[in-house]
DNA sequence: GTTCAGTAGAAAATCGATTTTATTGCAAGT
DNA sequence: ACTTGCAATAAAATCGATTTTCTACTGAAC
C-alpha cells in the first residue's frame, strides 16, 4: 500500500518530460510558443500523473480565487436556502465556486465573516443578511472589492442591487383583497432594519391609499417575520372594535401564524378573515394550508446576483446597477369577499 | 478619493516598521526572538495600516486552507440545509469555511465538484451525497484526504461515517404501531442507491418480523423520496384486497404525499389508516398536518461530521471510526388504532 | 584581549503556479 | 563567414506569506 503520496506538481511534470516547468505551463495553457509534439507529451504526462494546478498557487499568482463568498442570515431558513441554489448554480456554470456564512443576524458574526472571507481574496461577495447600516460596506467599495446586495439596501452607500419589487407585491395583494370587497385591511410589519420589509409596507400603504384615501395606522401592527409574532397580531386584530376582515403579512411564517390562531380562536380563513403571505414558502403551498402568498422567486434572485457579481469581477469599476424582479401574487385558498 | 487601493502586504507593514517581513511575521506569530517593543511597533503598523495576512500565500506556504467543503444533493432541500448548518456552526467555532456543492444526485456533477474542491486544497470534505460506489471515495482515502460520509456508507470503501440510527428509527415507528393494534402494517421505500433508505427498509422488516414472524412482501412498495410517488403508494395501497391499516414512509415526502391522496379519496388519517414519516420536516410540525415522524437530528447530524472531520485534519491517519446518532419517533396526531 | 554564547533581526529558501526575460540552435540574407 | 531573425525552450522574477539559516552585536568568561 502505496501511503499517502504528496500531489503532483507542475515541476514533477516537467521533471517527467524532460522539460521546465514554464514549458509545462505553456504548453497545458495552449500558448502558441510550444509545438504540437511537445504540447501532447505534456498532456500525456500530466494526466498520467494526474496532474492538477493549483488553484492556491495560481490565485496567489493571479489574484484570483474563483471562489465568491455570500452572507446570508441563516441557510437552514428555505428562503436562503433557495436563493443559495440559485447562487450556486449560476456559479457553477462558470466554474466558480461558493463559501457559505449563516450570520444569524448578528452583526459582529457578521463582520468576522466578512473578514475572513477578505482574508481569502475571495473575488466577490453577495450579502444578503447585511445590516442597511453597516459600515462595512462602503469599505467594501472603498477598497474596491466587488459585491452585490440582495434584498437589502444599504441605507447611504449606493452598491450593485438585487431585489423582488417587494412593494409591487404586497400592493397586489392589497389590490386583489379591495377588489373582493374588502374595505378594512390589515398589515403585519417585517423587522424595521430589513429595508425589503420597508418596502413591503409601503406597498401595503401605497394601495391602501390609492384606493380608500386613508390609512388607518391602527391596523399596522408591528412584527418580525417569526410565526409566534404573526399569532400575536392575529390576537390584537380580533380584540379591536371594528376588527379587519382581511391581513397582508409581510412573510409567510407571520401569517401561517396568524392563521393558526385565528383557527384556534373558532375562526375561519377565509370565510371569516382573508389572508395572504410572503415569500411563497413550500409550506403556502401545501394541500392542507393553500396560502394566497407573493413568489419573490428566490432562486432567480440568487442567480442573478452571482451573474451581476460575476459581470463585475475583473472588469472595470462602474456605476452601480438595480434589478428587480417581479413578485406574482399567487393565488390560493385564504383569500374571499366579506362576509358582511 | 483615493481609488481601489491595493491590500496591504506583510512587506507594506515590514516597511512601516523599518524591519524585515521575517520579522514581522514573527511578531505577529508572538515569536520569542522578537522584542516586546518591537511587537508592540508592528502591532500597531499592521492595525494602522489594515494589514491582514492573505490565506492564499499562508495556504500555499502551509498546506493548509482553513477551509472544507461539503458535497449535499441539494441544498434547497431542508434537510441538507440543516445539515449545512450544522457544519457551519462546527467550523465556524474553529475558524474553518465551507463551500458548499449541490450535486443534483448527479454523479458526473459530483466528480467535478470533487475535483474542483480538491484543486482548491480543501482541509477536507463531507460527502453527504456520494453515490455508495463511487470510485473517487478509494482515491480520496489513498491520496490521504481526511473526508467524512454523511448518512450515506461506500459499499466497499471503510470510512469515516456520521449517520442516524436510521433502522432504530422506522423500527420505533413500526414499534409504536404495532402498540396501537395494526397487523398489517405498509412500507413506502426510499430510493435504493441511498444506504439510508436501505437501513430504514431494514429497521421495518426486522421489526415486523420480530412481532408478526412473517413479512408480507406486498406491503413493501418501491419509492424515490418525492411526494408523487408516495401520493402514487397510497393507491396502489387502498387498491389492495386486504389493505393495510397503517403505513410506513421511508421520508416525510412521500408521507405527506401519501396522506393528501388518502384525503382526496375521502379516507381519515389516522382514524382510517395511519400514517408515520420520517426525517420531522417542518412541514411536520405544522398544525395543520402533524404528521408523526422520526426525527433524525439533521443539524447534529452535521456538526458531528463536521466535527469528525476537523479531529482527522493534520492529525495521524487512523481507523475509520463511525458514529451514529439516535432517531426519536415524534408522536403527533397521525396514528391511532385501527377501526376493526 | 580574545573567544564564546546568546540575542535580535536580516537574508534567503520555500510553497506551486504564471509571466517576463534570456538563451540556444538553426536557417536565411548579405 | 557573420550577422539577423525566428522558434522553441530554459531561466528568473513574481505573488505573499513562513521558516530556516545567517549576521551583527552585546556582554560574560578566561
Amino acid at each position: 500500500m502505496p501511503g499517502p503520496s504528496r500531489r503532483p506538481t507542475i515541476k514533477d511534470v516537467a521533471h517527467a518530460c524532460g522539460l521546465a516547468p514554464s514549458t509545462v505551463s505553456n504548453a497545458l495553457a495552449d500558448k502558441a510558443s510550444v509545438t504540437a509534439e511537445t504540447r501532447a507529451r505534456v498532456l500525456a504526462e500530466a494526466t498520467r500523473l494526474g496532474y492538477r494546478a493549483s488553484s492556491l498557487a495560481r490565485g496567489l499568482r493571479l489574484h484570483r480565487t474563483w471562489t465568491v463568498g455570500a452572507l446570508v442570515a441563516d441557510i437552514s431558513n428555505p428562503f436562503f436556502a433557495e436563493i443559495v441554489r440559485g447562487i450556486e448554480d449560476a456559479l457553477w456554470a462558470q466554474d466558480y465556486s461558493l463559501v457559505i456564512c449563516s450570520t444569524d443576524y448578528d452583526p459582529r458574526k457578521e463582520a468576522a465573516f466578512l473578514h475572513l472571507l477578505l482574508d481569502k481574496r475571495m473575488d466577490g461577495l453577495i450579502l444578503a443578511s447585511t445590516a442597511s447600516d453597516s459600515d462595512e460596506v462602503p469599505r467594501l467599495r472603498q477598497r474596491g472589492v466587488p459585491y452585490v446586495l440582495l434584498n437589502r439596501r444599504h441605507r447611504s452607500q449606493p452598491s450593485d442591487y438585487v431585489g423582488s419589487d417587494n412593494a409591487a407585491g404586497t400592493a397586489a395583494a392589497v389590490a386583489h383583497l379591495a377588489e373582493l370587497g374588502h374595505r378594512r385591511i390589515g398589515f403585519i410589519c417585517g423587522p424595521t432594519q430589513s429595508s425589503a420589509a420597508g418596502e413591503r409596507l409601503d406597498g401595503y400603504r401605497r394601495e391602501i391609499r390609492r384606493r380608500f384615501r386613508r390609512i388607518d395606522p391602527a391596523l399596522v401592527l408591528p412584527g418580525d417575520y417569526s410565526s409566534e409574532r404573526g399569532a400575536a397580531a392575529a390576537d390584537c386584530f380580533l380584540a379591536m372594535d371594528r376588527r379587519p376582515t382581511a391581513i397582508v403579512a409581510a412573510n409567510d411564517f407571520m401569517a401561517l401564524g396568524a392563521m393558526a390562531r385565528l383557527q384556534e380562536r373558532g375562526l375561519s380563513v377565509p370565510r371569516d378573515i382573508s389572508l395572504t403571505g410572503f415569500d411563497d414558502n413550500v409550506i403556502a403551498g401545501l394541500p392542507w394550508v393553500r396560502l394566497t402568498s407573493v413568489r419573490p422567486h428566490s432562486r432567480d434572485l440568487g442567480s442573478r446576483a452571482a451573474a451581476l457579481l460575476l459581470s463585475r469581477i475583473g472588469a472595470p469599476p462602474v456605476a452601480p446597477a438595480e434589478v428587480i424582479l417581479p413578485a406574482d401574487l399567487i393565488l390560493r385558498a385564504t383569500t374571499a369577499p366579506p362576509l358582511d
